[in-house]
DNA sequence: AAAGAAATTTAGACAAGGCTAAAATAATTT
DNA sequence: AAATTATTTTAGCCTTGTCTAAATTTCTTT
């Protein structure tokens, strides 16, 4: 069995490969909440243990045994939380904190009944894709809403599930993963982005737009 | 927060406390399966943050607020037990092991929405009464199936849920909590005792009959 | 190209929670 | 009442995962 730490680590390290491509010390440092010189040591077992690759100085990288393990982690995490909202009706913003905790925790038995239970699920609360069991994952083409021109219909496909109260007001004005809108204007001087939905008119702050992925809607 | 450590010994002293009246070092340490030193130090811990009194090589006592707190324990177990048994049907005989690791990772919230979800159940699926969440229980009156004498109708209150096999074994000849049958004779040299349910007999070893608790049952 | 700044690693420490071996105390036999 | 045995505690060590401070390497600026 692994413990706690090292499976945190290796999911960190997914992810910020994931979203940064290199993943150096200080990044893990600041995504784990602990010093870089902690990184830098467990770092080291990690290497030793043959789930990352690590040129000094230089970052490190998962094998694929560290991926296997890494996607593992996050089907928990996204079974977990797309559970307990289906099941247990815990609201979107704050499954992701519950299944930090609980994703260690599941038997591949219960990983299996909560699977069945959801009908064999793609995507979690927020959107993002489940790994498989087989530790393949499908990842959708997407871009962030910052990025998107004005007067473009667009998808949302996911939201980052970090921070609640974003959560909290995007819940509050319709913004779910699958829904619908367009893109009305950015507003100068780093402004807000306006978008409509179900109607009306929205603003959603350039900092807020980086965490919301969406694609071109067909028509 | 305190570590999954010692919430499995709080909870473990007032198992033993429960059953044994005393809690000595050894009993710990052989229901925790750690050594006795190692007990010995946690025990001074425990009584510096005022959990449990301990007087030198006399043993151990839970403080009023240890007994909080491994009752909060013990019902996120109970809770749990039920819980994956009811909503997600995992055997009796495995529940148990699954709560091991669950009931130290439940919030106050999901608790609530699990207690409410089972409709504010009183006992988990073994019959053990579900502590309340202001850390009161109501303890059963009860016997050990093995000190009934023969030719009496009684009903199963509690089965131990620690050993997975008696669980199946039970299971599988319908005996649950709440099921009544009628002790039929106790065969001697310390053979088995033959029990009626369902128009068939069973016999039941002396050993397992320890764990299973019964009352009368009326008329 | 060299200096300064930033990132990374090393060194050394610490807290938690285990362990073994030895010492101290309590309980049981003789 | 001693002697023996069993239980408990102490002493000292280990592993995991963290920290701070200092040293090293890399990156950026001049
Ligand atoms: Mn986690
Ligand atoms: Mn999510
Ligand atoms: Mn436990
Ligand atoms: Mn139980």
């Amino acid at each position: 069995m692994l413990s706690q730490s090292i499976e945190d680590y290796l999911k960190a390290i997914y992810e910020i490969e994931s979203s940064e491509g290199k993943v150096s010390t200080s990044a893990l440092s600041e995504k784990l909440g602990v010093s870089p010189a902690s990184v830098t040591s467990m770092v080291k077992k990690l290497s030793e243990r043959k789930l990352i690759t690590h040129k000094r100085y230089q970052g490190v990288k998962l094998t694929p045994a560290g991926r296997k393990i890494a996607l593992e982690i996050i089907r928990h995490h996204r079974l977990v939380e797309l559970y307990l909202k289906e099941a247990l009706g815990v609201p979107w913003d704050q499954v992701h904190q519950e299944a930090e905790k609980w994703e260690h925790v599941l038997s591949e038995d219960l990983e299996d009944r909560i699977d069945k239970f959801l009908g064999y699920p793609v995507t979690d609360p927020h959107g993002s894709p489940i790994p498989r069991r087989d530790g393949t994952m499908i990842v959708r083409q997407c871009n962030a809403l910052v990025d998107v021109e004005p007067d473009t219909l667009v998808k949302v496909v996911e939201v980052s599930d970090h921070d609640p109260e974003l959560l909290r007001y995007l819940g509050g004005i319709g913004l779910y993963p699958e829904t619908e809108m367009t893109v009305v204007s950015k507003q100068p001087f780093k402004g807000p982005i306006i978008v409509e939905l179900t109607g009306k008119e929205h603003p959603i702050g350039r900092n807020a737009a980086k965490y919301i992925m969406v694609e071109k809607a067909r028509n």
